[in-house]
DNA sequence: GTCTATAGCTGGATAGAC
DNA sequence: GTCTATCCAGCTATAGAC
């Protein structure tokens, strides 16, 4: 329930990364960080072009809507990642060992996603935190941004983890590879829960430390024994 | 027990398990069923009231503000859960295994909140994805109503896996805990990209059959080996 | 306890001067 | 492209009759 009222003074608010990006850039960079912060639905496009030090009209003749812009800041960081990913994956594919190792095949998929631009100043980190809300977001609206995004990337991995795991069935290797986003993506939310629990020993906002916990448990999981069938499948 | 007699069409937009709720509770009921499916931003006082057939007046009557209601809301749901985890955690201490199993204690945790409600017709599965939404959201508010709901049974938990687990470190098992956070909290949220992902075939929100699929793959998780020492913990 | 009416704001978006 | 002024639909919350 904070709503912040940016009055006199305004330009110390202005975080230095932003202070010599034209406005447009401007707008979109500070976009990227309220809505990660506070959520899209929370972040007002006055207070938005307030602490952008633009004037309301901009974002409009820029980005056409709110939802415009958020669009824009999606796909402006959503390729990189799904690029990388792919790079990886050919480099997987390219390496000595025929079919690559579930390993190397998880890292892949995750390091872009979990560390992108963690040393970039811009905000790799902020965008990880907004990509995680919207993973869970309801609208329909979230659903399609996120899965034009990455709906490929992730159907190429599931094909690959096939190969790296010729004995798993396809049906469980999904539910897998859904268990394997939820990891990811609720590390990504950082919602704050585990530090709570554990008095803020444990830190998902840190990427590499996140990927060195959890490569080996996702690697164990998907090795798992096969359940029992049930009456669902 | 209706005193007035409903007018024609009127009945019609009442679900039929809200219809002879008194008003409270309708809002209560139609209040969770809105906040989960479109997020507690998105519903106006005024959708819910009106989808409740109450006037808008009422809801502050009962229960104070929009945040009031989410508040009474969580605590009817959280305590049973919370309770039903407590309790299913005594089974395990009282039955023949000593230290309990793993895959019981994994069970005991994750049961209540993925099936609790499901052959409720007032909305157990619905209030599991209200949960999830409020798990990853970047308020201040919902993470205190949470905390508040969860944390207590959360640290039992991490206690009673240690000593099922005892040659894994303490930090290294919350770090594991918190990625059965991630698998748990997002089959809730049900974002429906796997379904995306996978035409359909996996269905997270039916909550056995996640539960069958994921005991596995969190029991292998938990005995994976422990990964190489970083600089970071 | 229930309702109507409305207060008091804030929301996204735009018109039109410059 | 930038800005001010403004529209008006929408919001939460409340006052006050019944």
């Amino acid at each position: 329930m904070s709503k912040r009222t940016p009055q006199a003074g305004e330009s110390a608010e202005l975080k230095e990364e932003t202070r010599e990006l034209k406005p447009k850039e401007r707008i979109q960079a500070v976009g990227e960080r309220m809505f990660a912060e506070e959520g899209f639905e929370a972040v007002s496009v006055r207070a938005l072009t307030s602490a952008a030090q633009v004037n309301v009209a901009s974002l409009h003749y820029h980005f056409g809507s709110k939802e415009g812009l958020l669009e824009a800041i999606f796909a402006a960081r959503a390729k990189p990642i799904a690029e990388a990913r792919l790079a990886m994956l050919r480099e997987c594919r390219a390496g000595p060992d025929r079919p690559p190792l579930l390993n190397q095949l998880l890292e892949a998929f995750l390091r872009p996603a979990l560390t992108f631009g963690e040393d970039d100043r811009f905000g790799g980190s902020v965008f990880a935190r907004l990509r995680a809300r919207l993973a869970v977001a309801p609208q329909e609206f979230s659903r399609r941004v996120l899965g034009s995004a990455f709906d490929e990337s992730s159907r190429a991995f599931i094909d690959s983890l096939t190969r790296a795991l010729p004995d798993l069935p396809r049906r469980e290797l999904e539910w897998r590879f859904h268990f394997l986003l939820g990891t990811m993506v609720y590390s990504m939310a950082d919602g704050g829960r585990i530090q709570s629990i554990t008095d803020g020993a444990c830190d998902p906002s840190d990427g590499e430390e996140t990927l060195r916990h959890l490569l080996p448990f996702l690697v164990a999981g998907f090795r798992a024994d096969i359940p029992e069938p049930g009456s669902g499948s």
